[in-house]
RNA sequence: CGGGAGGUAGUUCAGCCCGGUAGAAUACUUGGUUUGGGACCAAGGGGUCGCAGGUUCGAAUCCUGUCCUCCCGACCA
């Protein structure tokens, strides 16, 4: 089987393809649009998980878990939110199969069994969620409610892509209720700090910060704020949201509490959600021709170790040397393997944990055993280096540190590299086919305005950055006042 | 749902036009030699050719239908 990784160059889409699928990340099923998530690519979004629950439950939250189906009438309760997700709904008519009487040995669907309401598999679960709160709240004491879940959730998209889009994914989704607008708003933009933090602290993924326009906006959501990153053939990716829906799903399911003064009011909700886009993200953005290039802080293998040896006796002496390196990294904490197995070469290994994305690579043989050395090569920049196996361990927890933080810098540089600023239209188009990235414009602030750009070039408003200054200008498109300028981009 | 490509060994694919014993590489198993950037030799196992019909003495190959996958679009809180 060829190895090689299609070149960036000649074609994103299998570039892309490959390092997932090559990189052990995740594969094609059986299921139409789902994937397999294979256990490489799981151990890493373990670390994320872990990460981000760390993350959670410091800022307050505890998780829990709700059902998987949403009786439809229970799912159409909030109509705008019904609305947004009705063309990708997976449905459960029936719940029984029986024997074919015409094709002996095949089963079919049982007319009998049909459900007296047909249960929708959750693309998101406000509604189910809603439904338990409103037994969770009755009193200002019950408030806030802070509950994150980690589940799958199921979307049927007309297209898919391994872990940019697929019909099933994993995600977490917070829900919070809470007894008044402002709270619900700083929980709101909390969770997209805390997202942030996370892509560009553990990921190595820097975003921007910002609001949804009104045809972006989360179906049901007053406002949506979000995290947008860059990738590398210039197409922004929306990393996570973070929502403030006011009191719709609160009047929606009918979830009133008591206030002090004995008051009923409905409750302030939020919901926020990040998925294995992330993973998707993470390929895009860091990956060369290569293979992958994983950050060291989530990387399932922070440390590959291979020996070099000719016969049984050079093993012998590598072994003893590394049983005593082993237990040095772990105590630092490094995730490290040591691939002494004899089915490969090293060549084979040095290939194959390079397409995995393993941040550092430390290479011994019996050369180097004589002058007490090992050969260290990092994934990032492909630099090799000598270093002497004293205190060894202490350099490569310290270059682990270096590789994440050049990792940043890298794709943070590409990033604004890749934000132009442009004042007409010519320029604007002129933009998005030759350089991609990010465009900084103005925007009329109008849905129409907003569609038609979508239409002639199909880049649309990614965010309105948060912290925007602002400056008057005319719209990019129309030419009528503007107050700041918005980000466009072309987007996965 | 429109346009394009495809479905043959675990994987990547050839064979199809012009019908006649199922192929290659790689992976796997065994033995040996190797090991500082994807090793080599020898032997071996492995496929109802996506599925269903049809034409034919005979179909991976021709015809019809159908299902599925990938790519490009439309869709995408």
């Amino acid at each position: 089987m060829s190895k090689e990784i299609t070149s960036r160059a000649k074609d994103y889409s299998q570039w892309y393809n490959d390092l997932v699928i090559k990189g052990s990340l995740a594969d094609y099923t059986a299921v139409r649009g789902c994937m397999v998530i294979k256990p490489y690519g799981y151990a890493l979004w373990e670390n994320m998980r872990d990460a981000l629950d760390k993350m959670f439950k410091d800022t307050g939250h505890v998780n829990a878990y709700f059902p998987l189906f949403v009786p439809k009438s229970l799912f159409e309760a909030e109509e705008k939110n019904a609305e947004g997700f009705a063309k990708e709904c997976a449905i459960v008519t029936h719940y029984r199969l029986k024997n074919d009487p015409d094709k002996p040995g095949k089963l079919m669907v049982d007319p009998e069994a049909k459900l007296e309401e047909e249960l929708i598999v959750r693309p998101t679960s406000e509604a189910i969620i809603w439904n338990t709160y409103k037994g969770w709240i009755q009193s200002y004491r019950d408030l806030p409610l802070l509950i994150n879940q980690w589940a799958n959730v199921v979307r049927w998209e007309m297209r898919t892509r391994l872990f940019l889009r697929t019909a099933e994914f994993l995600w977490q989704e917070g829900h919070t209720a809470h007894a008044t607008k402002e709270e619900a708003i700083i929980e709101t933009e909390k969770m997209l700090d805390v997202y942030a933090d996370f892509a560009e602290n553990w990921m190595a993924l820097p975003v921007i910060k910002g609001i949804k326009t009104a045809n972006e906006r989360f179906a049901g959501a007053e406002d949506t704020y979000c995290i947008e990153a860059l990738m590398q053939d210039g197409k922004a990716l929306q990393a996570g949201t973070s929502h403030f829906l006011g009191q719709n799903f609160a009047k929606a399911f009918d979830v009133k509490f008591s206030d002090k003064n004995n008051k009923l009011e409905y409750v302030w909700a939020t919901s926020w959600g990040v998925s294995t886009r992330l993973i998707g993200g993470l390929v895009m953005a860091h990956s060369d021709d290569e293979g992958l290039i994983l950050p060291p802080r989530i990387a399932p293998i922070q440390v590959v170790i291979v020996p070099i040896y000719k016969g049984d006796e050079e093993k012998g002496m590598i072994d003893n040397v590394i049983d005593k390196l082993l237990p040095q990294l772990k105590a630092l904490g490094i995730r490290v393997k040591y691939d002494d197995s004899d089915n490969q070469r090293p060549g084979w290994k040095f290939a194959e944990y390079e397409m995995k994305g393993v941040p550092i690579r430390v290479a011994i043989g019996a050369r180097d055993l004589k002058n007490n050395v090992v050969e260290i090569a990092r994934r990032d920049t492909k630099a090799k280096n000598t270093v002497d196996v004293n205190g060894f361990e202490f350099y490569i927890k310290e270059l682990l540190d270096e590789i994440q933080l050049h990792m940043f810098n890298r794709a943070k540089q590409f990033r604004d590299d890749h934000i132009t600023i442009v004042n007409s239209w010519e320029d604007f188009e002129q933009t998005l086919d030759t350089k991609a990235g990010f465009v900084s414009a103005h925007w009329d602030g109008t849905a129409e305005t907003e569609d038609a750009i979508k239409e002639k070039t199909k880049a649309t408003i990614r965010c309105i950055p948060l912290n925007n200054t602002l400056e008057n200008g005319n719209c990019i498109l129309t030419g009528k006042p503007s107050k700041q300028r918005v980000l466009f981009a072309r987007a996965y």
